[in-house]
DNA sequence: CGGCAGGTGCGGA
DNA sequence: TCCGCACCTGCC
C-alpha cells in the first residue's frame, strides 16, 4: 500500500491530507485503523504545552523552538523496521549503512509504485527466517548478519510484542529491547525516543554527538560525556531528549543555508 | 596499508 | 559492574 501525507493546514490550525494507494478497495475500518497508526507513529496527538512551559525560556532552545514550534518526533518505521536500520547503522559510516540497506531491500524488499513514485517496501521478519547468516553476509553486512538473522527470528516467533510496549514505561521497554541480540545502549536510546516517544530518553551519548553538544552547550570542543548529560538533565529535565532534538534539527537546518565550519569536520559520509 | 567509523557481545578482572 | 578486545567492510 502506498501512503501519502500532505500539509494542508497552518501552524495554528494544522491539517494533514492522507492519500492511500492500494490495488484493492479498502474498508472504512482499515482506513481508520491506518490513520490511527499514523497518528501514533508521528506523535500527532502530542501535547507540547508542558514542554514549552518548562523549557521555552531556555536561551539555547528558544531560537530552535521559535523556528520549529509544533514539531514532533516520530518514525515512519515499525519497531522491527527501525531495528533493522539501527543494526545497519552500527559501527560504520553513513555511506556504508546506505549500501547495506540497499542490498537488503534489493534482495528482500518489494517494489511499490504509486503516485509517480517507485519505492521499496520493507520485508517482514518471516521473510528472513529461512535465510542463512552466510547468505546475509554476501550482502556485505559483515558481522551484523548474526544480529539481523536473530532479530528477525525473535519477531517471527512472537517473542516480543511491539504494540504492548507502547503502553509500558521507559525502563521496562528498555529492558525488553536489550534482550535482542545486537541491540545495546546506543540503539535502545534512539528507539525509546523515536519509536516510543519517551521525551526523556537521553542518558547515553555517543562520541560524535558528544562533540556536537559540547559546542552547542559549552562552546567548547569536547566536554566529558557525564558533564554533557548532567547539563542536559539540569536544563531540560524530563523533556531533555525532545529539547535536544529541537536543537539538533535546528543546527542541521542552519547548515543547509550557511556553512557551519566546526560541524563540517564532524560529519563523515 | 593501518586506522577507524553514528556499537555490541563476550570473557575476565 | 567495569574494562579490553574482536568484529565485516570500505574509505582516508
Amino acid at each position: 500500500m502506498g501512503i501519502k501525507m500532505s500539509d494542508r493546514g497552518t501552524l495554528n490550525e494544522p491539517r494533514i491530507q492522507l492519500d492511500l494507494f492500494a490495488n484493492r478497495p479498502l474498508s472504512a475500518d482499515l482506513v481508520d485503523a491506518l490513520a490511527e497508526e499514523l497518528v501514533w507513529r508521528f506523535d500527532l496527538d502530542a501535547n507540547l504545552a508542558g514542554f514549552i512551559e518548562a523549557c521555552g525560556d531556555d536561551p539555547v532552545l528558544a531560537p530552535a523552538l521559535e523556528r520549529w514550534r509544533g514539531m514532533r518526533v516520530g518514525s515512519s518505521y515499525s519497531l522491527y523496521e527501525y531495528l533493522a536500520v539501527a543494526i545497519v547503522l552500527q559501527n560504520t559510516t553513513v555511506r556504508r549503512s546506505v549500501q547495506m540497506m540497499q542490498a537488503l531491500f534489493d534482495r528482500f524488499g518489494s517494489r511499490v509504485t504509486f503516485d509517480d513514485r517507485d519505492l521499496c517496501g520493507f520485508w517482514q521478519p518471516e521473510d528472513l527466517t529461512s535465510v542463512s547468516e552466510e547468505e546475509l553476509r554476501q550482502l556485505k553486512v559483515g558481522y551484523r548478519a548474526k544480529s539481523i538473522s536473530r532479530i528477525a527470528k525473535f519477531f517471527a516467533e512472537g517473542q516480543i510484542d511491539a504494540l504492548s510496549l507502547r503502553d509500558r514505561g521507559r525502563e521496562e521497554t528498555k529492558d525488553e529491547l536489550l534482550r535482542l541480540y545486537g541491540v545495546g545502549p546506543a540503539s535502545v536510546w534512539y528507539i525509546l525516543f523515536e519509536v516510543f516517544h519517551h521525551y526523556d530518553a537521553f542518558d547515553v551519548i555517543s562520541p560524535w554527538e558528544q562533540k556536537i553538544y559540547s559546542r552547542l552547550l559549552f562552546d567548547s570542543e569536547l566536554e566529558a560525556a557525564d558533564v554533557v548529560l548532567e547539563e542536559v538533565r539540569k536544563r531540560w529535565g524530563p523533556w531533555r531528549m525532545l529539547a535536544a532534538h529541537y536543537v539538533f534539527e535546528d543546527l542541521f537546518w542552519r547548515r543547509r543555508n550557511q556553512s557551519v565550519p566546526w560541524l563540517e569536520k564532524l560529519i563523515r559520509l
